[in-house]
DNA sequence: CTCGGTGCAAAGCTTTTGCATCCGC
DNA sequence: GCGGATGCAAAAGCTTTGCACCGAG
């Protein structure tokens, strides 16, 4: 039988509730209410978010939360690769949750700002070149094209 | 008779010069003192700088900019292509020239900030991919890895 | 002479920090 | 109960904006 959607989501914020509670353990962290009220609600988010609208969120949903605590728990969640952190160009950080979703790399839309994501096997071949050749050990990499995308109701397009 | 180093960099403030000049006519923007020293401070720049050691390396000249022509006049270089724009991780940005130069991708070493460059190909194999398949107009990309270089002086590695 | 551009300072926004309080261990 | 973590607010960085004055066209 197949799992819902549902079940899906929360089989997944299991997993990552574990893989935190580990990472909290290894590195002698508490486990306070608010770091997981925080995991929690990023796992709720489907696209990417910056730091002001998740603490809005919350507020919202009447959890006490500070933006201190915030920034200090994405630090974390960034740290053991539970969430990504990307700077697109401009000065406000965003972030995506990253456990059991694909490793990939954006297309952000100039006109409409949509975010894209795509996948190519070519970039480790260059992760592998730029190790080789410039005996540089790679951690992690970033990959954006700045464009136009193709949605219909990209800057008017239809009209 | 080859040109000297000194003959070889003039030339090139001198092409960006008349460049900037045909930008500034097409938008029928003025020819101001400001912008011609501005533009000649960054060309005089060998490596990335920020907006506020721009600035301060034209005080220190005695010239008399303020902050705001300076995050101006880069809006304006930037636009035209003179100048490009990075956002290395950190929210701070950081500009570099852009005539003359071979258009190429980033190594940030995350142990001692050294920034390097490297070229490949591939980039642009995936970028041609992505305008394909996703029917995606890429007017620019920035690829970046972060990592460890293999410089010696690197967090110490000597020691 | 006009009005776009400049310098200066104040304001805006995102992020960090200091400190008293709180609570996980 | 100890010391790390939190909430709050103040402060710090980078960038933008408002306004009076200046000078390019």
């Amino acid at each position: 039988m197949e799992p819902s959607k549902t079940e899906e989501k929360t089989d997944i914020y299991q997993e990552v509730h574990r893989l935190f509670i580990k990472y909290l353990e290894r590195k002698s962290l508490r486990k306070t209410p608010e770091r997981f009220a925080i995991l929690e609600e990023i796992y709720s988010i489907q696209e990417h978010f910056d730091v002001e609208s998740l603490y809005i969120n919350m507020k919202n949903k009447n959890y006490r939360v500070s933006r201190a605590t915030v920034y200090n728990t994405l630090d974390l969640l960034v740290d053991c690769k539970l969430v990504t952190k990307h700077q697109f160009g401009k000065s406000l950080a965003l972030y995506e949750k990253a456990y059991g979703f694909k490793q990939h790399d954006h297309l952000i839309c100039t006109e409409c700002h949509r975010i894209l994501e795509f996948c190519d096997p070519r970039i480790q071949q260059i992760q592998q070149m730029v190790e080789e050749v410039y005996g540089f050990k790679v951690m992690e990499h970033s990959l954006n094209f700045y464009g136009v995308c193709n949605d219909p109701d990209c800057a008017n397009k239809n009209l």
